[in-house]
DNA sequence: TCCGTTAACTTAATCGATTAAGTCACATTA
DNA sequence: TAATGTGACTTAATCGATTAAGTTAACGGA
């Protein structure tokens, strides 16, 4: 391996002037920086980020937390499209990125204990129980925190705009002419506790009754809770016209039940999704879903943690709010 | 922070025994590895994984590679499973992981000199173009290396199983009838190879001719260049009765054009995909396609690097081949 | 001529941990 | 008794880089 030390002995000056050279410190002169630099070149010299990380406080490499627990695994479409621009953006922006989980091997750590361990200059917790003790050690720690659809008191965060969308589900839905409108929500969070006081809300606007039998809990991106919550829907005196599902994945298993039951999309029962990931835009019919702008979260949770990390003086929580957009189409069907 | 040289004091002794007795060296007495512990226990000690892995060199990281320009970016499902899975065993291992790519912001390197840089201890190699200098370079060199879906002269490979998968899907198709089978390909590859060569073979072996032009090139999870060369299947005067597609998320453009033809899947058109992502069973009708088996590719891949790093000496290159399933869907007419 | 500046370095401490080599008291053995 | 061994430490070097503080020679101004 190349080091500071041989570029050093190659030009016969000290380590110290080979670090400010290559740092571009002012106190070097023209020509010893140049050919110190033409030297590092042609040794093939890479600095050492571990070195350089234990020596500064700054790694350069910032955490990324998802809890494969809450079913919010990387491999969920709408998490790995966040990962894949908090990846980019941080890239782009001179950090590496790893992951944070509970346990390494034989050490059993927590989360916040892990980003110690490796040195993160931040984390992004982008799928998480934030009700878990370990996530709100970390989130109340010393190290910079992004959170991602959840909102920490003294943390930034970047928040789909669930209120706009489900209103916007809902007023799309009673445009069709529908009436009888149900909601299967996920665990109760603060993401759902918005989408549910933005659906009751936008409901009560447009006049439409909204019976507590409606409303079904499920859990997020788990089909067969919503498979059940749909069967317990359709089993009522009095069933909706349309469905809406706590998200794109949950619908299958709502779809699942439907076949079941033998009644066609949209024409027996109109549904609606909400994520907005690729795959609901491949069925067949399209899902009406809400497409929430996850590379735009991502890529803006990177950019607050970096700016809270490079400018810690001056730094203040901020809550982003990232807007989605309706995606229409067909299974809502026009019974106006 | 808390570190050694804290515990050393409190404990009143030197820091070498501190870290023998937080290590378990044999040297130091029970007693004193005891309050050693003890303390550290409740000074709330965490090792710096920096600082040890500059003075060990082994850092504990290992560096996952997934170059997006070759389309399969981290938030397809194939390779977001791959990662996941890579990532858990990696975890159970010890092992954290890393984000391995070309440039991180103004510092311009390649794959090998971003490794070197973060002291990777290996690489998973696990989506990329193998023809690309940087990363024939990267398996070239003295980092270990695991390659998913192709096999270099040096490193250890975990391979899916493309003889018998593209096998298995044209026995099956044959099995219902069909003897005008179309394959649109991907890119020329080594695993395009065997699946071509395992086309042509099983074919052969069927007694089943394969006309040139039922032989298109296209380009892997590009639906475009699948809808491409299907428009130019159809435009046969003998079109085939059953359309094979590099993958399954191709296989989505190829359904867009059968819909602007109006031919229905399977009545007017037998189609099978490859890979058997959780996209394909979700669709109307299920897609017949070959499952590869991508969380064991992936836990394997990260088993056989440590493997790799831990015991260098008696270390050889292996390939693994994993295989995976055929799921029949419901895509594919009974034409017998 | 003498002093203060300044440019261009070098020296040496430091980050937190590991580890080969050294020390020392005490026990064992020929 | 002298030599040897051993258990339980400590000392000090080291990994590769950064940086505050120190040095030195050259230069300018009064």
């Amino acid at each position: 391996m190349v080091t500071i030390t041989d570029i050093a002995n190659a030009c016969g000056v000290s380590r110290a002037t080979v670090s400010k050279a290559l740092n571009g410190a002012p106190d070097v002169s023209r020509e010893t920086a140049d050919r110190i630099r033409e030297t590092a070149a042609s040794l093939g010299y890479l600095p050492n980020a571990t070195a350089r990380a234990l020596k500064m406080g700054r790694s350069y490499n910032i955490g990324v937390l998802f809890s494969d627990e809450t079913g919010g695994g990387i491999s969920h479409e709408y998490f790995s499209q966040i990962l894949e621009s908090v990846k980019a953006e941080s890239e782009r922006l001179g950090y590496d990125i790893t992951f944070i989980s509970k346990d390494l091997g034989r050490m059993s750590m927590d989360y916040y204990e892990h980003a110690k361990y490796r040195s993160c200059d931040g984390v992004v917790i982008a799928s998480a129980d934030f009700q878990d003790p370990a996530i709100v050690r970390l989130a109340a720690s010393e190290i910079p925190t992004v959170t991602l659809d959840y909102s920490f008191d003294n943390c930034s965060s970047i928040l789909s705009d669930n209120v706009r969308g489900m209103e916007a589900l809902v007023r799309f839905v009673h445009g069709k002419g529908h009436r009888k409108i149900a909601f299967i929500h996920g665990e109760i969070t603060s993401v759902t506790q918005k989408r549910l006081a933005s659906f009751r809300r936008t409901c009560a606007e447009l006049g439409v009754p909204v019976p507590a039998e409606y409303i079904r809990p499920a859990i997020y991106h788990d089909p067969r809770s919503s498979g059940l919550a749909t069967r317990a829907l359709l089993a009522l005196p009095d069933p909706p016209t349309c469905i809406i599902f706590p998200d794109d994945l949950s619908f299958m298993g709502g779809r699942s039940e439907l076949e079941k039951h033998g009644l066609a999309i949209p024409k027996d029962m109109s549904v609606a999704g909400y994520d907005g990931i690729p795959l609901s835009q491949v069925l067949r019919p399209r899902l009406t879903t809400y497409r929430q702008g996850a590379e735009r979260m991502g890529a803006e949770a990177a950019r607050l943690l970096i700016e809270q990390i490079e400018q810690p003086d001056t730094w203040l929580p901020q809550q982003i709010t990232v807007e989605g957009e309706l995606l229409e189409g067909s299974t809502v069907a026009d019974i106006g």
